[in-house]
This record gives C-alpha cells, sequence and structure tokens, in this order.
DNA sequence: TAGTAATTGGGTAATTAGGGAT
DNA sequence: TGTGTCCTAATTACCCAATTAC
C-alpha cells in the first residue's frame, strides 16, 4: 500500500445530491444520521466516498424484476 | 465538475405524476405493482429513471393499431 | 489577496409514504 | 381493477447569513 493509500475517491454534497435527485442539504441529514459516512475538510465540509454511494444508488429496490 | 461515467437522470414522483397527469400517489401504485422501477433515497422517497418515463410516454399505442 | 461558487448552520413550508375507506 | 382523496408521521425542499473551497 502506498502512502495515498487506495484512491478513493471523495464526491461533494453536491455530487451526491445531484445522483439521488435531492437537495445538497439532505445529503447532509443522511450524514448526520449515520445513514451515509462521511469524512470531513478541514474546514467542516462533509466528502462522501463514491464506492458507498454508488453502492446505494445501485440497491434500487425494485418490486419487478428488471430481467435483464 | 462532471462525475465520471454513467449517470441517470432520475425524476420526483411529483414530477412523473404531472407527465402522466395522474395523481402522484398513482405513480406509487405503479411503482409497487412492479410498473415502473423506482430508486429510493436513503429517507425512503423514491426518484424514478427519467429515461424509462419517457420511453413509457412515448409508447403511444392506440386502440386502433396503426398498421404499423 | 481577491472573487465566485459551494457548504455550513438553523428555521419553516412543501412532498412523500403508508394505510384505509370510497 | 384502477384512480383520487383523507389522514398522520416522516422526509425533503427552500429561506437566510456566515464560513469554507478553489
Amino acid at each position: 500500500m502506498s502512502l495515498h493509500g487506495e484512491s478513493e475517491v471523495l464526491l461533494t454534497p453536491a455530487e451526491v445530491a445531484s445522483l439521488f435527485r435531492v437537495d445538497p442539504k439532505t445529503v447532509t441529514r443522511w450524514a448526520k444520521a449515520g445513514k451515509l459516512s462521511s469524512i470531513r475538510t478541514l474546514g467542516g465540509h462533509r466528502r462522501y466516498k463514491e464506492s458507498e454511494v454508488r453502492a446505494l444508488l445501485g440497491a434500487a429496490s425494485e418490486d419487478a424484476t428488471p430481467d435483464k
């Protein structure tokens, strides 16, 4: 493992909000509620792991079977 | 700030309902019935794929077969 | 250093989910 | 069978001003 570690891609609140089609502030609430892990910048702004976000997005609960 | 890769454009229940001229509750029923796939926010609200909605809207079939 | 966009808080409206009766 | 409506609780969206990112 390098010093840089695994290149963990981080997303901004606006990017996560765009993916879920919600308000950025809603993403903040998810982080506060512990539903989504967040990393803090030194200034206090939140960043989110892309892998985690993608995983949650992929968990599209569908009643129907896509059949594909 | 383009995120890489494919990102689905999602629609809110109200938007889908407006497009179909139905009550949002009806859209929810379609999702529960498996007629429409849905993605859930972490709070449980549904989001719908625009591409799928557009496809359904464009699938204007008629009672009288337009011989095509 | 300055300038613009984004994020952070709180507060308060607006939507949505879910069940049930029609 | 399908849709619109009523109800309550939960979730989300928009408002502001101050701080942070780049």
